[in-house]
Formats: structure tokens, C-alpha cells, sequence
DNA sequence: TGCAGTTCTGTGAACGTGCACAGTTTCGAG
DNA sequence: CTCGAAACTGTGCACGTTCACAGAACTGCA
């Protein structure tokens, strides 16, 4: 920065001698008004005179002002910044193509507003209580909560702290806070009817995660579109929307029930490791078996045949739980509920 | 929340009345000692007596008091958080599961360090700008840049701030930054050396993101590796490493060249989609013709037969970026560049 | 000219920390 | 008992902003 003369040789030992910021009282200098007219002027405020607004403009140019964000959340009493909270193991969120949707439509919807998105997964003992710190700390000023289960302590954290918050999915617990969903119930009945529909006798299911509410009610939705028809043992339940746990409860059911002609997994995933299994087995899809899924993730256009599944738009999802938050964070009023559109989409699999 | 009594109703216009939290100040109070010995005691310093110790922690846990990050970051100018920068389109960050797990292993190395991840998804102009904008404000410490291209405009900003960042692949343009990579260029070697080895007379690739450094590699690789054996009528580039590129790529490839008998695709993603469109032209996988892939993601487990491929850590390659971003935000000397190992997979596709 | 209303401006006080520095106590050696 | 070092403690200032408030300048109207 400076040219060090020859003969001194100045030994830097500060770690990253990054080049000091401009402050709003510089800018105030160089324009010769006050920091309160700045103030105004970077806020967009009214009463700031045609005259002082150009001198600040050119000032602030000259000097390269940026606004200090600590500085302005400190007397805002505010960070700017929403946590996005993943409760899944890590595996889960690299496989699972909807977290990624959620994660990237929620965070569209808050860059446009000009917040900040926090990712805070939690998968560990550790984790929770760094989490549990982290919200404490002020970092946030609310939080959009993705998949969390039954009896969730970051769940009664957010409650206690009176953090605006919005879930993914129906929250846990009598919590009273905001949430959407889609009909997971409704569409696992229409669905499932289609599928009956194709004249299949022996319809069985793959339920996962049933201490969810996505899995539980898909099952409730299965159950009740097959009304007496139903078989509780064409139902092969596993623990998460899994390609490797379709896998094996395909190959568990084909063994129970040989005889069975149509399966409902309760994601493409599953659906996609049911189809594997099914393959392996000798079994042609759809001829000898007709296989529906749940989601429409990049999985169904990618199984062969395409599957048939239920759309559900995870982008639109996170976009709307960013929604929810921003708006009690205009001091809207408190819990709602809104629930996405979701269709089934027909391919070639059942 | 509190029981209005029926007569007086209240009308709360506040946004969200959160309860105050309690400051360094009440702590000293509570435990009769002053603010610099709390403050002391928080941070773990010495001179700290016995019986001071004991009171403080009694206050902390009476008044419920957690440090206020913004005044913390004000006085010590620094945020405690640094930005994971990804410049690919929206949809690709859901369909590579790179990404991803890149983003898992920085999060977690950067957790353990107690440092915040701020997600930053450059997609459209305005992104950048917004981006810029946000790197400017001294929100991050430091920034984990993935898959920038040449002449990106974010690393401009970032270079021009003087800001601690890694890259993840090459830096673009001849930046001194601190990078993490694997060795590209050899692992094709390799992987195309032993697919030759299988009897494979006419090899093919499907080139993919030349305007990279990992895409321009892998093509390199492969060339080295056929040596005059090299046919550049059997290349066939492509823009982005995905399912449906690769599926087209193969296809067009089959048509120029009928007699392909062995393929390296860029990419598991791209591979997926070649054998796709092999499947559909009839050809058998790995009898008629053998394919491999690069990464080990998993679609190499997902194909049938399994993929033959190269393993990329990229949950390794995420945690070493950041590894890097913290040494440098501990002062520790400039530049580095690491390369962490990569190994052929072999499986049944070729 | 006086006066009220509006528009504009500057000043001082927060916000909640960490840090330098000055001051006080403790303690062991001479 | 004295003295100096080491162990502790408290105070004021700085960080960069917003906000309330007091006051100045400008308007239009009587």
C-alpha cells in the first residue's frame, strides 16, 4: 500500500493488514454534511436536501463506503439473516434431491428480500447444542425448519427464544407455529386410486419415515383409498426415504407376498431402489408389477420406465416457509398454515 | 400467549415483543464484580479469581446471558462466519450431488472451528452484484469458492477485498489464491489406461465444462493416455456434467461413430446418461461396449451394472478448503495448494 | 413584519462488547 | 517489616451505526 523505502524494511506482522473501511463519518467529511444526513441518505429517509444527496452520492464513490453490517445489527437489534435447519443425517441430504430444492427456493425468496441465509445441519448430540448456542446468539432473527421429528429439542429451543419461525412440513409436538405442507394424504389416495385403477388386485405399500407426518400420512392416504380392499401385510415400513431401503423392502415383500402386482413406495427414491429389486427379481415393470411414487425429484425421469408419482413442488415449499418468516418478521400476524398444490403426474411405470 | 382478561384488550403493535436479552452488564451486577472480569471469564482469560469465577457462572445461569455476536463482531471487526460461494446454475446444484457433499465436509470443518456458514448462490447478474455487495458489507471472514469460471467477477471482488479465500478446482485467471484439487488430468489417465486394457479398440469421451479446469483436464488425461491411438472424431463435448447431456451426447456419438466400443465420460452424471442411451440403441453394457465414469457419486452405485469410476473426495476436498480459509484467517502464511488423492473404482461397466 | 408550518440539518446518546490501562490486593523473599 | 512482582479488578474509550431531539432555514399567508 505504502512504498516502502529501501533501506527500511518493514516487517508486517498483523495476520491480513485489510484495508481499513470507510465509515459513514468519512463520507460525511468529504460530502461536508452531518452523519445523521448519510444516515438518512444511505436509508433511504426523507428530508435530505437535492444538494446534500449529490455531494453524498459523490462522496461516497470517492471513498467506497459500505455500510458496516455489525454496526447497523447492533443498534437494529437485528441480524438480517434467517437459519435454514436441516434435521436429517448428512447422508440424507446429499441424496435426497428435495432438500436441495427447499434449501435453493427458500433462499431465492429471502435474497430478495435482502436476508441472509444461515445453513445449520444437525446430525449429532454436538450439533444440537451448537445449534441450540448459535440461535441464542442473536445471529438469527428467525428460522425455517426442514424434516424435524417428533420431540425435537431444537424445536423447543426456537419456542422458548419466541423466534419467528415457519416449518417445512407440520411441526412437531402442540406447537402453534407457522408451517406448509402439501396434502401428503390427498395425493397418496389419488394416487394410489390411479394405480387401483389400473386394474392391479394385489396393491402393496413402502411406507418410510412413519414418524413423520409426510410418511404417516401418505400411509393414512394409502389405507384409506383401498378401503376393505387394504392388507396390512402388503406393508413393508423402513426408516427413511432411501434408494437402498426400497431396495431391500422390495425384496422383502416380493418374498412375503410373491403374488403382488402393484407397490406405492412413499418417495422416488424408494420407488427407484423398489424397481432394482423388482428387476433383479425378474419381475417387468410395468407388466408384471406397477410401481408409483412421491415427489417427482430428478429420480422419476430418471427410472425406467419414467415413473408415475405425485409432484411435489419442494422449491415452491421453501420459498413459501421463507414467505412465512419474513412476514412475522414485519410483524404479520402469528401462526399460519398454508398448504402447496400437488398433482399427480402419469408416466410409464404403472 | 398471555391470557387477556375480557374487559382491557390489548392490542400489541409491536412485531414481536421478544423478551430483552440480558447484557455483560446484568451478569457483573448480579455477581457483584465488574464488566471487564465477566468479560474476562467469558472468554477464558486469565486473572480471573476463585470466587469471582463462582459468581459469575452463578449470575450467567440466573440472568440466562449469551454474548451478543453483532457488538462482539463490531469491536473485534470480524464475523465469525465465511461464505460458501457456488457459481452454477439453480438446477445443477441440485443434480450434482458434488455440490452437496463439497458444501457438507466445509460446513462441518468450519462448525468445529466455530464458524458460520453463509450460503451464496451466484446464478444471474444480479446475483453477482448482490453477492459483491454482501462480501463487501464484512459479513464474512473469508469465502470457499466452487467452480468459478474464467473471468468471474466475484473473484475479482474477493481479490480486490483482500479476503482469505480457497478454491475449490483451479482459481480462474492467474489469482495467487489458495486452492484444493485432485489430480484430474492423471486419474483419467488412469482410469482411460485401464479401460484400454480391457481389449477396447475404439474409446470414445464425452467431454464435459471444457471451460473449467476439471473438464479441460479430464479430456487432457484421456488424450495423453490413447496417445496415437487418439481419435478426435470420438470426442464429443459437451456444456454442463448432466444426466441429459451425457444421454444426447451418447447418442450422437453412436451415430457418428457405430463402431465405439469403449466410452469415458466426464462424469457419473454423464455416464448415467450414456448408458441410457446405449440401452435404448440396443447395445449392451459391458459386453458391446464399456463405460467409466468420474467421481464415484451416487449414481456410480445407482447404474446397473455398477459404474466403473474414479473417487473424488468431495467431502474431502470441501473440509481441506476450508481448512485452508482458517489458517489464513489465523494469519498463516499466503497462498497453498493441496491435492488430495484419488483412486480408481472398478466395477462391472467395463 | 410576524408567525406558523414544513423541510432540512447537526449533535449527543445509545447499542453491547473487548481492550488498554491504572489501580488494588496478595504473597514470598530478603 | 519492606519491597517488588505477580495476581487480580475496575473504568473509560472505541467500534460504526441509528434514532430522538433541538434547532435552523425556508415557505406561504395574514
Amino acid at each position: 500500500m505504502s512504498s516502502a523505502s529501501p533501506s527500511t524494511v518493514s516487517l508486517v506482522t498483523t495476520p491480513t493488514p485489510r484495508p481499513k473501511r470507510a465509515t459513514v463519518h468519512d463520507v460525511a467529511v468529504e460530502a461536508g454534511v452531518s452523519r445523521g444526513t448519510v444516515s438518512r441518505y444511505v436509508n433511504g429517509e426523507r428530508y435530505v436536501s437535492a444538494s446534500a444527496r449529490e455531494a453524498i452520492e459523490a462522496a461516497i464513490l470517492k471513498v467506497g463506503y459500505v455500510p458496516n453490517t455489525a454496526a447497523r445489527n447492533l443498534v437494529m437489534q437485528r441480524s438480517q439473516a434467517v437459519g435454514f435447519i436441516v434435521h436429517e443425517p448428512h447422508s440424507l441430504f446429499v441424496e435426497d434431491p428435495n432438500i436441495g430444492e427447499i434449501l435453493l427456493g427458500a433462499n431465492t425468496a429471502l435474497s430478495e428480500a435482502d436476508y441472509q441465509m444461515a445453513v445449520l445441519i444437525v446430525d449429532s448430540e454436538r450439533d444440537t447444542e451448537r445449534v441450540a448456542r448459535y440461535l441464542s446468539g442473536g445471529l438469527v432473527d428467525g428460522v425455517i425448519i426442514v424434516s424435524a421429528r417428533a420431540y425435537d429439542p431444537i424445536s423447543r429451543v426456537v419456542e422458548r427464544l419466541n423466534l419467528p419461525a415457519a416449518y417445512v412440513g407440520h411441526p412437531p409436538g402442540a406447537s402453534t407455529a407457522s408451517f406448509v405442507t402439501i396434502d401428503n394424504r390427498g395425493s397418496a389416495r389419488a394416487i394410489t386410486e390411479r394405480l387401483a385403477a389400473t386394474g392391479r388386485r394385489r396393491i402393496g405399500m413402502i411406507a418410510a419415515a412413519l414418524d413423520r407426518d409426510s410418511g404417516a400420512d401418505r400411509l393414512a392416504g394409502f389405507t384409506e383409498a383401498l378401503g376393505d380392499r387394504f392388507d396390512e401385510r402388503l406393508v413393508e415400513p423402513v426408516a427413511l426415504y432411501s434408494y437402498s431401503a426400497g431396495r431391500d423392502a422390495m425384496q422383502a415383500l416380493l418374498e412375503r407376498a410373491p403374488d403382488v402386482d402393484g407397490v406405492f413406495a412413499a418417495s422416488d427414491a424408494v420407488a427407484a431402489g423398489a424397481m432394482e429389486a423388482l428387476r433383479a427379481a425378474g419381475r417387468r415393470v410395468p407388466d408384471d408389477v406397477g410401481v408409483v411414487g412421491f415427489d417427482d425429484s430428478a429420480w422419476a425421469k430418471r427410472t425406467l420406465p419414467g415413473l408415475s408419482t405425485v409432484r411435489q413442488p419442494a422449491a415452491g415449499l421453501g420459498r413459501q416457509a421463507a414467505l412465512l418468516v419474513l412476514g412475522q418478521l414485519r410483524g404479520e400476524a402469528g401462526a399460519q398454515e398454508v398448504q402447496l398444490e400437488s398433482e399427480v403426474v402419469w408416466r410409464d411405470s404403472a
